[in-house]
DNA sequence: TAATAAATTTAGACAAACCTAAATATTTAT
DNA sequence: ATAAATATTTAGGTTTGTCTAAATTTATTA
């Protein structure tokens, strides 16, 4: 199998692909907290097992096999990580770290058997898809509440942000994943947010609203 | 924290040095599948670390800061074993490997909420005892079917060989933790043993009566 | 387009955890 | 009490994954 570091390394290439076709050894280097030149090294182990695309100075993409690979340890994060809110009542904020521990454990029957133990969740404590076991899943068409007109509403549905700061803010207001919200008004001057939600209104910043994912 | 290898080699001093009072480094190699000259280097890493008393050529004993840590990752493995067996249903049989991968993580307050999900279990599904929060277990008092007279009984409670063979041999026969059994007789020959248990009769052979552990 | 800046790779080291082979210490047997 | 056998340590390497500093490539800008 693999190392836990080129896991790490699959699974954050993964993530930055979604954002741009070719991942750049500078992302890497800054998403995994090291330097350039560790990536490169890994780079070339990961295209030596036809893991990764890599041409160098162009960056990397997944081969199938990779991509495989990186959806499974993304599997394993969230289902550990709807586990442990779940079944062990972490807060949403609690989460991430223990999860980044334990989607390394290796057995595939153990998650499988984690997953029909909780009911096959299709969704992790942040909104986010649950692979199934053969990795397919659908990512639902989320947009921030900051894209939406006035008087239209949505549901949450998701976070850009995964940081507990974040999410612990989003929390004390009662902006958890479910809640209907409608946008009530847009202050011109710092284009922050008026939201009218259950019977109440709250006042979110623009960098909340850029942040915080609904469906309409 | 410590690394993955030195908590291993702690928890093998720890299980050592329930047979020996000090550990040799031959015995460690052996159980670690390691080499000697590899277990010196380790063994002069923990003592830099107070994790164990070590003189050259005189083998080693844990400090109580280095038993502390055994006992939590045993802890750990225990829990996660019972978590397998019990909710995930797995088999006796089927969960030490994975325990051993997941007993390295580390959250501490995670193990004491799946303690607690789990009801405070007192032995794993081998009868080994589960250290509490901290650290504090009794080893009950248990001795071998082969150690046993004729028409004494017993309650079986644990398990000297731990193999997945022993194991699956131990589930066929119905001879699990829990199970009353009685010593018939005991043949001359091979010292096997003719066991009563709930309406049948079985016999063990004096290699299964040696690893097959009862409470009288 | 040529210079400058930024991104990336290469070169050379290092720590952790292993290894083999050789040296040394301890134990056991004569 | 020696000699032989066994156990342990030391010496010198290897692999993985990291680092800094220097070289090189690509992108930007004047
Ligand atoms: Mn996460
Ligand atoms: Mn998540
Ligand atoms: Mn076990
Ligand atoms: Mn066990």
């Amino acid at each position: 199998m693999n190392t836990l570091a080129e896991e790490n390394y699959l699974k954050s290439i993964y993530h930055l692909s979604l954002n741009d076709e070719n991942v750049s050894t500078n992302q890497l280097a800054a998403l995994l907290n090291t330097k350039a030149s560790s990536v490169t090294d890994m780079l070339k182990k990961l295209a030596d097992k036809t893991l990764i695309n890599y041409t160098p100075y162009q960056g990397v993409t997944l081969t199938a096999a990779g991509e495989k690979i990186a959806v499974n340890i993304i599997r394993k994060h969230r289902l550990w990580e709807f586990f442990l809110v779940e079944k062990l009542s972490f807060k949403w904020d609690e989460v991430h770290e223990m999860a980044e521990e334990m989607e390394h454990i290796s057995s595939n029957e153990l998650i499988d058997r984690l997953d029909k133990f909780m009911d096959y969740p299709k969704y992790d404590p942040h909104g986010d898809p649950i692979p199934d076991s053969d990795g397919k899943f659908k990512l639902h068409d989320l947009k921030p509440v900051s894209a939406i007109e006035v008087n239209t509403c949505g549901v949450i549905c998701g976070v850009r942000d995964h940081s507990s700061s974040f999410l612990q803010y989003l929390e004390k207001q009662g902006l958890t994943i479910g809640k209907k919200i409608t946008v009530n008004d847009i202050i011109e001057f710092d284009r922050s947010m008026i939201l009218q939600m259950e019977n109440k209104t709250l006042q979110i910043s623009r960098e909340v609203a850029n942040n915080l994912l609904i469906t309409i």
